[in-house]
DNA sequence: TGTCCTATGTAACTATACTTACATTTATTT
DNA sequence: AAATAAATGTAAGTATAGTTACATAGGACA
């Protein structure tokens, strides 16, 4: 798979030091978000940023009319929220929602800034945090724009099991609670749509049904459904 | 000494002082793209930044089979190419090519690198026009997946307004010069569809053509065409 | 254990915009 | 100025995926 949608796991405060370390966690206070609450909508304010320690976080664009495109799914250890600090953006253009019972670290603008002023590593991590998360939207684009329903939604689930995979002898499970309708969101469709896809894929003998859960029986078939050479 | 002159009006390198200045100018080199001429593209080497200084530029994708969508058309005094810099990226991920015949200023990777290296100042706002830029695709994205071609395009003719306008009397010349396959690109839709509906905008009383300009004739037809309430 | 609510399955119908195909106009080149 | 190439206009046919409309299944909770 691509290297960027691997990469994007990098914590960018790894590397840091103890007493960096001590620093960032007084200026950051816990919280607790139940499963399906919202961190923030368009329109808040948007004077903090986020740091996930557990659970999953979604962040969606909300169209007028209630529909919805899921930019990302957010693993523990990414931060969140810091696009709209760093190009001094008043308010939220995405909401974020938690996807499972999340633990957050919050900080202030204020602190975020001052903590990253003087640190040039840092703030240069950042950036290419950034770089890696303009790509990735890049290649949703791309993906919106050059291929059809199938062949998004067979790429999905490819990077899905890259970034929240786990082998299981042969076979991968993507261990991530999913409705349709959050496939649906994922590429740009339909619940409907997703759901009739999902059930090719299925009889098509390249994926099963796990729960909620997906596992991939031939990442080959699914790569060569994804018209994904590698 | 010109050199300088023209950096000083590259955006993100303003607020730098004499000396900075003497030292950009100095890593740099001028290189002059006739229109129509590819600067780079997808698998290049990417070890430069690009400062445009005049004429403008196309940052596109291209699919497989040919077909491309267009991420920005880039003005004078805009950087490009950074952001695969910025994200240790080897290679190039778009194609840029001059719009019109144009002059760059090269830098090569190591230069930039070292150059921004200690100036936080300089590598804030280069993080903050990596935020906008990202800001901007994922509007693209946004309108890709919730709306039709029809409001696409309306959009796109009010946003290169806003960029590349001119005000004549009440009129509103966007001064640049697009094919119909440009604008295509542009909103991620085919040459033809992207002709039947300018037209469809001409007939409505929208807009005029002169050459191969467009004249926004009714700002306020044309939102309301695009279903931009303001 | 039964009720409710959310999620999934499926199918007919529809619409938007892509394809294909070609004619015509406008630039560019020689 | 003629020849050639590029850009635009238009229409018929088609396909993909969205919409509408239910039916069923499966968890959650009382």
């Amino acid at each position: 798979m691509e290297k960027t949608w691997y990469l994007r796991r990098i914590n960018i405060f790894k590397g840091m030091s103890e007493a960096e370390m001590k620093q960032l966690a007084s200026i950051t206070h816990m919280k607790h978000y139940d499963k399906k609450t919202t961190i923030y909508l368009p329109g808040d304010v948007s004077d903090q940023v986020y740091l996930l320690k557990e659970g999953r976080v979604k962040i969606s664009k909300i169209s007028e009319d209630g529909r919805e495109i899921t930019l990302v799914i957010l693993e523990p250890g990414e931060i969140f929220g810091e696009s709209a600090i760093l190009s001094d953006d008043k308010e939220r253009s995405s909401v974020a929602e938690a996807l499972e019972n999340a633990y957050l670290c919050i900080i202030s603008r204020r602190d975020f800034e001052e903590f990253i002023n003087n640190k040039p590593e840092l703030s240069l991590s950042i950036t290419k945090l950034m770089g890696f998360r303009r790509r990735q939207i890049e290649t949703m684009l791309e993906d919106l724009v050059f291929r059809g329903v199938h062949e998004r939604l067979a790429l999905l689930l490819l990077r899905l099991a890259d970034r929240h995979g786990k082998d299981i002898g042969d076979k991968k499970l993507i261990n991530i609670s999913l409705t349709h309708y959050d496939y649906a969101n994922l590429i740009g469709s339909t619940r409907e749509t997703t759901t009739a896809c999902l059930n090719d894929f299925k009889r098509e003998g390249l994926i099963e049904f796990q729960k909620r859960k997906v596992v991939i029986l031939t990442e080959r078939g699914l790569k060569k459904r994804a018209k994904y050479e590698n």
